[in-house]
DNA sequence: AAAATTCTTGCAAGCGATTTCAAGTTGTGC
DNA sequence: GCACAACTTGAAATCGCTTGCAAGAATTTT
């Protein structure tokens, strides 16, 4: 290993104690004659001294990080989430240390252990495929600040949310619009709760407009990828279904190539509706009509947030709810005739 | 703040010393009777104590962490990236610290600054919109481990890389082997040198097969994303190209988009051919043909050996090439016959 | 010119852990 | 009953840095 220069070297070097480079590094130095200062920020320089973030942070008991475990990166939508989270985190000069679970539930347990036992501040939870039961749990007896996303709004800790039953009643009103009286509904069998609510929400406006849901869907279980979407494409045929609606915008654009590959035209044969907002959609063909969630926004705010809590943990519960919007591009159409 | 609980609290409510807490909770215990051991290992359930890990550190003069810097995790290029560096640096208990660059020379540079002063052991980037001489500048200045992607196959540092020409060579062949005699490429400004390399290698094929590349390639320039693929198609349309060579499959991505709103057919007016392999890739329409790079290997690798040079500053200069591989999918067909 | 200020600077006590070295206990063999 | 080995356990130094307190030097006040 290369040997790291100590403040005590640099000290030495500069012929004055430790306290005074310690003062003087942290810019405390107008107590200091401007040579003994300038001398200083001069060895440092020449010895390339850089203090020691471990025994710094002993002292001081902080680490100015925290830590984010999102499902799975590979996902735009949570790439924009942590570009908001990097953004605020620089403004208050916390680091984000970002972990993507792969869809894995003990990779994201793992991550969430590692970053407690390393001294971060708070954590950002946007997980899935582990239980929010057992991380809440692992947290509270941490007694780490933490956000977790996805939640249920009724639960308890810091909430960033969007309202996703509104997002669901947008998404039925829009195909009810357009003509649409039969669904099909492609969802994980493991939804959170977020995504459980636009399904609700998705129901609840068929019930408000006096139809029967249990009629008008046709549910099809499939994971919250573009793989998923895939396949579920074939399940979603056999249905009588004029309009689809995935539940993100991954899965909808998965189930655009699994429809397309079974010939089908969209929306000519079938709509879809996409639900986040994600960049791509503006890029496959047709483009997506969706739910657009201010994704990045949801970043900065979850930051905010718990750095607020992580200031002082004693403050009350923080929720805010962002709103979200319909976009109507070019997936969803009038229903076909049925011959 | 919340209190955390300390050794010396732990030692104090077990009745015994701190070094005896230590040695038993680091797996030293064979040396202490299973009372103390089995009353230790309770309490630290009871009282919830987790060592401090800046303490730990201090001491053990290790982070076990590496830092990753890429310049977007927006492009699933870099996701499958860091996913294959999570696998590896938890299998050697490494922590992998995940930044995005966004395109922001000053983020990446900042990124690289903290991760450098919070004692990372260690840095794998993959940077781009930073040169690679102030970063090479920063890493040698602090003696830290350091692995450079995307970097010139004759400088010096450890690498791991694929052989971007001979990609370009494949994409010449095929095209050529396809019938076509006009070229657009599409290339960012700012160019990295692995990419410079695909279109060195892709000219290098024309001339071996006894053409001349001046008066059949016409370059465009324009960003990495899918936005510059999109901005491109109209300059891309200007020419008398029959087939596009996108640098990336971002931009292959966009420009699809761009050539479509345009009214071309890819590939029956236009052939496209990417360059990554990314999921996304068969999930447009058509499946676009590319190279592919195995990316997450890639990351395995990268890790790999910047373990091993932190584990041994001072081995000799680690290089790992890997193969990359031509896809022929749909998008590229022979050239339409110009009337 | 002595006293009071104001400047500069350093001593030394920790922060919470690990680890070396040694000490106290108990058990064993003769 | 005693020396010695085998078990258990703890005291104290240390990691690199921050900081409260105090002291010596320089400057100003009276």
């Amino acid at each position: 290993m290369a040997h790291k220069v100590t403040i005590k070297e640099l000290a030495t070097a500069a012929g004055v104690s430790v306290t005074t480079v310690s003062q003087i590094l942290n810019g405390k130095s107008n107590r200091f004659s401007s040579e003994t200062i300038e001398r200083v920020h001069q060895l440092q320089d020449q010895l390339n001294y850089v203090p020691n973030f471990n025994a710094r942070n002993l002292i001081l008991n902080e680490a100015k990080s925290i830590g984010v475990v999102v499902p799975n990166i590979g996902n735009p939508f949570f790439s924009s989430f942590i570009n908001g989270i990097q953004r605020v985190s620089r403004e208050f000069e916390y680091l984000p240390f970002n972990f993507s679970g792969a869809n894995d539930s003990s990779l994201e347990e793992y991550y969430v252990e590692q970053l407690i036992g390393r001294g971060t501040n708070g954590l950002i939870i946007a997980s899935s495929s582990i239980t929010k039961n057992t991380i809440d749990k692992i947290l509270k007896k941490n007694q780490i600040p933490y956000l977790l996303m996805d939640q249920n709004p009724l639960s308890d800790g810091d909430q960033v949310r969007t309202n996703d039953r509104v997002g669901g009643h947008l998404v039925a009103q829009y195909l009810l619009s357009m003509g649409h009286k039969k669904f099909s509904v492609v969802v994980p069998n493991d939804a959170t709760d977020n995504i459980k609510l636009r399904i609700t929400g998705f129901k609840e406006e068929l019930v408000t407009q006096g139809l029967d849901p249990s009629s008008m869907i046709n549910t099809v279980y499939s994971p919250l990828t573009k793989r998923g979407g895939f396949d579920a494409a074939i399940t979603v045929v056999q249905s009588d279904a004029t309009a689809v609606f995935a539940v993100n915008d991954e899965l909808a654009i998965g189930l655009y190539r699994g429809l397309k590959k079974l010939g089908l035209k969209i929306p000519a044969d079938i709509s879809v509706m996409g639900y986040d907002g994600i960049d791509l959609d503006t890029f496959v063909e047709p483009e997506l009509s969706t739910i657009q969630q201010p994704i990045a926004r949801m970043g900065e705010l979850a930051t905010q947030l718990l750095i607020n809590r992580i200031n002082d943990p004693t403050i009350s519960q923080q929720v805010v709810e962002l709103p979200v919007r319909l976009i109507k591009r070019s997936s969803v159409s009038t229903p076909k005739i049925k011959n």
